[in-house]
DNA sequence: CTTGACCTTCCCATCATTGGAAGGCCCACA
DNA sequence: TGTGGGCCTTCCAATGATGGGAAGGTCAAG
């Protein structure tokens, strides 16, 4: 099958398969005489997982781990565990720094009258001079995980 | 003060300052003679304003819009605490979507062994057959959350 | 044989940020 | 006065995953 139908079946945009193909997570496929790509189910199964780990956040680097393990069939789930766990690790780190701008806002908007008015304590906190959280700045390193 | 203080005294890296300026977020600064930008305690407070908004998650379209309603002094709250909203339902789309990752990896790590044989759920669960949660893809765009 | 749907490659844009190269400037110290 | 090192300047590139689009080739149905 060509690589419109591998995307239809797989749920990968051919844009992406093509991408996945140059960074190597996916092999390069045969192709016909006029150089069109040709897919099996076999890859489009390979296509389908690749999906389904990137829904569920994983990084490219990651899923090529996760594949290569899910290939191997001689693997050690512990393997794979580890790399999953690891994984929520990350989201829950992420999840606990959304939900802390969210808290801040949220507490802020809560005592800003919201009318005509100009007085504002979303303002003045973002302008207050109070050095509050200054310099130190870890960069989280994560920003890939919203398609 | 030069660019090095004025990022020393904001904690906004140098780079990022051109970069807000090359945008139009802050205005072009005064030069020396031989080219250096020159800085005043009003610009560093400007660029702290900034780099509180970026700490809460704010787009640099959306800081655009808060810098504009603190230097107007006739704003009216209600359109701070709009932008301050809309950003906190974002913020909270961004958490459940996270928190949905994780719950599903975990709900399979913990069905996981995590020992030295093959066989494991979570592996399975991504190579699986069933269609679930095919093609309906809704993108979020929302990349830039973490720095 | 034409038309339209598909395929190819290549380049560009996103978003915020960092890195680095090549070159100019400034100050303190010898 | 010379020089070294630390600033500054501009410009270009890369990140990660994805989409958009142009220019051109291919295929199948009519």
């Amino acid at each position: 099958m060509n690589i419109g139908q591998a995307a239809e079946a797989s749920g990968v945009s051919a844009k992406m398969i093509r991408y996945y193909e140059s960074i190597g997570l996916v092999p390069k496929p045969v192709r016909t005489e006029a150089g069109y790509r040709v897919y099996s189910d076999k890859d489009v199964h390979t296509l389908r997982f690749i999906r389904r780990a990137r829904d569920l956040g994983f990084s490219v680097e990651q899923i090529a781990d996760l594949l290569s393990l899910w290939q191997d069939r001689a693997r050690a789930s512990k393997d794979v565990k580890r790399v999953a766990l690891e994984h929520v690790e990350t989201l829950e780190r992420k999840i606990a720094e959304l939900q802390e701008m969210a808290g801040t806002l949220k507490h802020l908007a809560k005592t800003c009258h919201g009318d005509n008015r100009p007085d504002c304590p979303i303002i003045e906190s973002l302008a207050s001079d109070d050095a509050a959280s200054a310099p130190p700045r870890a960069a989280p390193k994560f920003g890939a995980l919203g398609r």
